[in-house]
RNA sequence: GCCCCCGUAGCUCAGCGGAUAGAGCAUCUGCCUUCUAAGCAGAGGGCCGCUGGUUCGAGUCCAGCCGGGGGCACCA
């Protein structure tokens, strides 16, 4: 991935320890932190300093002496006027210190760098090696139905954390959690074997005949919502019938108990599911490095964890009461009431373990905990050769030529992408891991929670579905695999790579027909990704069609667009024209034609959208900080809808003035670099046209 | 009963304790002989749920209240 090296970060940096020194020789004052902020307008400067309101209360506390903001701010206003890259200092209102940059000389040196980025080769990226690792767990669909749009929040929202994360230079490796043993598994299973009547070699056949509009998981999808009819003897809001129930209970033992016609089956349909999801998440550019399975966890690994975890005291075997016989956690962050146990049960009385109890034991493994060392297969290859392996049962053959597996687990942090519906036991899961590993303790379990994505009543309508009179009042509608209601994820994509291959062929009917794919194809999941990344994580959304079918406005393809009419302004220039412009640049040694066009109104322009793009590190960094990529998807659009002002404004092709002309170059090539680069970071591509 | 999240423009949402609270959609008005209008410009539209508190400064922090959502399973 190109990145520019455009050091605003630094100098910012520079100026804030510059104020605090200054503040201490000054005013005898220690700052433990000097807070900037940047202006509203880019008239007021590019960095702000309010750090005198601060300064004023400090010395009347400490002498007494009642000091006016603003005669503070002149003061330090000499002092920071010396630092290298700053062009001026002004105190404005009531005592802020506005700081404005060299822009000429700036600019002069993004544009060398921006230059020598474009000489390196792409994906000669710094090496992370020897960086701790750290750990995204994402996706984690149960195998036994197609996915669904919340679904795809869950993959595009860990994905983008992972390149967000190694865009901060960091090293990351991708877990995708397969339940392959659980009830959701077994009620499909036992949709096969009790509705259809059919066994392994029936269910094989059974899915090499199904059309490639009908494939496996969707055939699933509709079996698991008549599993949800049959135990109700076929009537939605009926009770459940125990003997039908029953079958779920002799299913998941026998699944659980492996080497059996039953627990092939199960085997095969989630093997198949899991093959199905990976296909639908790798549309939209989202891969993973292990899949870990829980038929393996529970083989290898329980017994490690549960003896840990009774060492450790963090459970305790209950002999009487409710939980009598089961091997509890006590959770003090909850009360027990008539209804709701205080502890929370990790081995039930029957012997079998909850899933929370699973959980931690996989979180142990994650951050190094357990040592268990697991056998790997190839479970998929790419074209690039980047490969996803599985967590087996089986042996590795050792003439076995194919190569061997990385070291997985042994994250120094573990990031879980769980919806929010999830925190309590994600609260159980990281006190039982401090408990077992204190040295680690919490921080090292960080849930990266988000909420729901729902149905508007009128996505609901569109999917044929009567609403009754409350659910039509509200603003939204929870989906439920169960019932079979939601928006298949692939439907979903598939609707975005029609509607954007429509308006391709209109636009550009001269592509080819494959270039008309692509283009729609990136479209489509520019539109897909953005959508689902500009909310924030505790935002719930209401999906909506027309909204997430739309490429206008603040949208995946408004971005995108910016970045083709940037990269068209390229094409039609000359190759020389980009060395040309900064040959320009370092020829006017004063930078006197710079200085004199960036000055200007015009210039205050040019340089906000110059500190904008310059300003991509900063935004990764925050996204990366808070664990929010939204962050990221609104600084690429407000970075497009920048450039998008300066492509309306300014014509660069047709520009006599040579010095004008090779500023404008330069601006545009830094931002449609940074755009480019903001978007990859998203899992967005740029098309050639649009 | 307890815990968590949310309440900002007609709608959907951004907003790090800092300056005149911003986008998109929707409505209305302009702009295609141009490096592509998937675009640009403009207009209207706000007791930032309420009441107190902390602060030089609160949409942002604290407390209480009101309204909405989710959770507190020997389900996952």
């Amino acid at each position: 991935m190109e990145r520019i090296d455009l050091n605003l970060l630094k100098l910012g940096e520079d100026l804030r320890e510059r104020v605090r020194v200054v503040a201490t020789e000054m005013f005898g004052v220690t700052l433990e932190q000097v807070s900037a902020e940047v202006p509203p307008r880019i008239e007021l400067g590019d960095l702000a300093f309010p750090v005198a309101f601060e300064l004023a209360k400090r010395i009347k506390q400490a002498t007494g002496e009642k000091r006016a903001p603003r005669a503070i701010a002149e003061e330090l206003r000499q002092a920071l006027e010396t630092t290298v890259g700053v062009a001026r200092v002004e105190v404005a209102g009531a005592g802020y210190l506005n700081i404005f940059y060299d822009r000429a000389r700036l600019l002069g040196s993004f544009a060398a760098s921006s230059v020598e980025v474009e000489s390196t080769p792409a994906g000669n990226v710094e090496d992370v090696s020897n960086r701790p690792k750290l750990i995204v767990e994402h996706t984690n669909i149960n195998p036994n139905k197609a996915a669904h749009i919340g679904h795809l929040r869950n993959g595009v929202l860990g994905d983008t954390f992972v390149r967000i994360l190694r865009a901060a230079g960091e090293r990351v490796e991708v877990q995708n959690y397969i339940d392959d043993t659980g009830v959701q598994v077994a009620d499909v299973v036992v949709g096969f074997m009790h509705i259809e009547r059919m066994m392994l070699d029936d269910v094989r056949a059974l899915d090499a005949s199904l059309p490639p509009e009908r494939p496996f998981d969707y055939y699933c999808w509709d079996l698991y919502a008549r599993v949800g009819l049959f135990y109700r003897d076929g009537d939605p809001e009926g009770k459940e019938n125990p003997e039908k129930l029953r079958l779920r209970g002799e299913t998941l033992h026998a699944i659980e108990a492996a080497s059996n016609p039953t627990a092939e089956l199960a085997e095969y349909v989630a093997t198949r599911v899991v093959n199905r999801h990976l296909d639908t998440m790798g549309r939209l550019g989202i891969r993973y490095d292990l899949l870990p399975r829980e038929s393996e966890i529970l083989r290898f690994m329980w017994q490690r964890a549960f003896d840990q975890l009774k060492a450790s005291g963090a459970i305790r075997y209950e002999s009487e009461g409710r939980n009598a016989g089961c091997w509890v956690m006590p959770m003090d962050t909850h009360t027990s009431t008539d209804e709701h146990e205080a502890d929370k049960v990790i081995v039930r009385s029957n012997g079998t373990i909850t899933y929370t109890g699973k959980d931690i034991g996989y979180q142990l493994w994650k951050l190094g905990q357990l040592d268990i060392k697991f056998t790997y297969r190839m479970f998929r290859d790419y074209p690039d050769g980047h490969i996803v392996w599985a967590t087996t049962g089986e042996q590795m053959d050792g003439a076995d030529a194919r190569p061997t597996a990385p070291a997985f687990g042994g994250g120094q942090i573990v990031y879980n992408v769980i919806d929010s519906r999830q925190s309590y036991t994600q609260d159980v899961v990281r006190k039982g891991v401090a408990a077992v590993a204190p040295q680690i303790g919490e921080a090292a379990s960080v849930h990266l929670g988000y909420e729901m994505v729902a149905l508007s009543p009128a996505a609901c309508e569109e999917l044929g579905l009567e609403l009754s009179v409350e659910d039509r009042a509200r603003p939204f509608v929870e989906m439920s695999g169960r019932r079979g209601l939601g928006v298949k994820a692939d439907d979903l994509v598939n609707r975005l790579e029609a509607g954007a291959l429509r308006e391709t062929e209109s636009r550009h009917p001269e592509l080819s027909e494959e270039e008309k794919q692509s283009t729609a194809h990136d479209i489509a999941v520019g539109a897909l990704r953005y959508f689902l990344l500009k909310w924030t994580r505790n935002s719930v959304i209401a999906f909506d069609f027309k909204e997430a079918l739309s490429f206008e406005g603040e949208t995946g393809p408004y971005c995108q667009y910016a970045a083709v009419r940037a990269n068209s302004i390229f094409r039609k220039l000359d190759d020389a024209a980009l060395a040309e412009a900064v040959q320009t640049f370092q020829g006017d040694a004063d930078q006197t034609e710079t200085r004199r066009l960036l000055e200007t109104e015009d210039g205050n322009e040019l340089w906000s959208l110059v500190t904008l793009a310059a300003r991509f590190d900063e935004a990764v960094a925050q996204a990366a900080a808070q664990a929010e990529p939204a962050h990221l998807a609104k600084y690429a659009f407000q970075l497009a809808r920048a450039f998008n002002l300066f492509y309306h404004r300014h014509r660069i092709i047709g520009e006599e003035d040579a010095a004008r002309r090779a500023a404008l170059i330069v601006v545009a090539h830094i931002a449609r670099q940074q755009l480019t680069t903001a978007l990859a970071t998203l899992g967005i591509s740029v098309p050639a046209r649009m």
